[in-house]
DNA sequence: CTTGGTGCAAAAATTTTGCATTCAT
DNA sequence: ATGAATGCAAAATTTTTGCACCAAG
């Protein structure tokens, strides 16, 4: 459980993740770390496709499935964040950035960050009770964010 | 627990279906009503896959694009809660039960319903200081269930 | 009757899998 | 050198779309 900010912490950060994929007896390849940087750089949650897209700039020639199994790997080592929250499309955030809540605007459709913990420790003990140990938590609101409030009549556009 | 029996609360949540599907001239076809009465009937939240295998009981040659339409309308009309919780897989919910969270079991991968409030007043509030205004929301728990907890070298199961 | 809902088939979109090649160690 | 990771293509899944037919109001 140790956090720490995403620009400044940045080299620690990487440095972190080449430890962890060193300790499992892991490659680093650049692959891994430009996915991986690229997760760490975003001050929001990715998706799959926009971390293709954003490597095709730096490094052409990546495939999704690359992508994809990277993503798997960060996710089991812990170092990131799997989340449904669109229809069918996973998110990904940073596994040691300090948790938070995510809110979904009904209209726009687009998901925000919100400093909000997702759990509780009363939610803990709560599941605790019901026999179930609680590991982490996604919790994922739905409204209209601040834009979309102020103009009552907007249309999609997302 | 919470949950209204399959019976008792059966015909007055009926009627409140197509009372709602009256109110906006939407038709009340045999299909709508099934797919609801399904949905209600089930004490744990289900899949547009798991709707439609069950109507292949009672009620075969629907298909799967009803089967979304329908539940897609009934999002819309608010007496279902759809939500992201299984990799790319929405489930619903009755929208009218008592708001509940839910666990994943990171084991069998199973989903259960948890009778924790998902979202508190603390939450709407400090969503409100941002900015956002808060409609519903959805609390999503990881961990172990009961039972894998209790087998410790328990191997996925579903 | 008339409009809207259903069913079928096919398309879209996201994620996963298999295998030959390449590269980190 | 060697075995794991990548890239490509194709498959698997879930959800959406279009159109002909049928049924609810």
């Amino acid at each position: 459980m140790g956090f720490m900010q995403a620009s400044t912490e940045q080299r620690t950060v990487q440095a972190n993740l080449d430890e962890v994929l060193h300790e499992k007896g892991l490659r680093i390849t650049p692959q891994r770390k430009l996915i991986f940087r690229i997760i760490t750089a975003t001050a929001q949650h990715v998706s799959a496709q926009q971390i293709q897209q954003e490597l095709e700039d730096v490094f052409p020639g990546i495939s999704l499935p690359t992508v994809y199994s990277t993503l798997e790997l960060f996710t089991q080592l812990g170092v990131i964040h799997k989340m449904a929250i669109n229809d069918g499309e996973m998110l990904y955030d940073t596994g040691w950035s300090h948790p938070h809540a995510h809110m979904k605007c009904n209209r726009c459709g687009r998901i925000f960050d919100l400093d909000i913990p997702p759990v509780t420790q009363q939610d803990i003990r709560s599941a605790a009770s019901e026999g179930f140990s609680v590991d982490s938590g996604d919790l994922l609101l739905h409204g209209l964010c601040r834009e979309c409030s102020s103009k009552a009549d907007a249309k999609v556009e997302d």
